[in-house]
DNA sequence: GCAGAATAGTTGCGTTTGTCCACTAAAAGT
DNA sequence: ACTTTTAGTGGACAAACGCAACTATTCTGC
């Protein structure tokens, strides 16, 4: 007579997800979680951390000097109250200067500073390293395929296209 | 001479989202926030709004009566405390009960009450249409596609493969 | 040129959420 | 028996985000 095991009645690896099985939300919640633990760690210190918005503001000003909060905060899908804390804090750490626009008093105008060029620079290399390294074990073409679709996908959610 | 337009420098249609353009980990996290949104307002009222682990949680417990906790925790990735809370939360809201497993003094095995069950029925079909409804736009082989990548992808981060 | 609407940003408030850590109880391993 | 591992609880703490209200500036239409 075979001895019942002891252990949980649905052991994790066995558990069907129910309809979120095959609901794509459900994929990109939980690999969502994952990603921003793994790029946490890697940001370790780098007054960088918990880089929901940080890193995208960060490399947008270095790329786009004069670049304005408000246009980030749409490409980040925050709101504007949202982004004036994050400014505040990048410029507390020196990353970037903010100034008035010379041609709409109601604007501002981001820079960099150097040392948010530096750090930009290695947020540059972690975060493509870090994107490669999660998805290492999907095939080539399938990243390809995945980032276009994404993509398309985001640009239309952000008000980008059409 | 053409007169110098006035708007911010960089409109956000044309923007580069430098090396984040081509960024996994970017796209995800972006669409997540727009899920999420989208989500919560179609659950407006069913208290089970702010719908992270709940729906998971809700429609796991409703479909394997007696599952545990911790294994529930582990698949949605959350420690065993913020479990502990959510759990409490449900049972709360009576949507769920939670007594000690028979064989094992110090685990627990979840139900579904009659209320839970009913939401559940509710939630489901919201979770699939508000996928469906979201990638509409996505062509249905790319969508298979897509759930096949990010199914293997989770699994594996999951700790549920291997 | 003026009145009203729209836009950029700031601030306060409240809420939620999650993580860290320590602790108890029970079970498994040796 | 002794030690280690696992399940769950509770507290403290911090951070983040959204909403709503408010100011200042600019734009629109007449």
């Amino acid at each position: 007579m075979p001895v019942k095991k002891k252990g949980p009645p649905y052991p994790v690896e066995t558990v069907g997800l129910d309809v979120l099985e095959d609901t794509l939300s459900f994929y990109i919640r939980s690999i969502n979680i994952a990603l921003s633990r793994d790029l946490d760690d890697r940001l370790e210190g780098l007054d960088v951390a918990r880089g929901t918005g940080k890193i995208t503001t960060l490399l947008l000003v270095d790329s786009h000097p004069g670049i304005r909060p408000s246009v980030i905060a749409q490409l980040i899908m925050r709101d504007r109250s949202a982004m004036g804390r994050l400014v505040d804090q990048m410029i507390e750490h020196e990353l970037i200067t903010r100034q008035a626009a010379p041609d709409d008093g109601r604007a501002q105008e981001l820079h960099i500073t150097p040392k948010g060029a530096d750090l930009a620079r290695k947020v540059r290399k972690i975060a493509t390293k870090q994107s490669s390294d999660f998805f290492a074990d999907v095939p080539e073409k399938d990243q390809k395929r995945l980032l276009d679709i994404l993509r398309r996908v985001y640009r239309r959610t952000a008000g980008l296209d059409q």
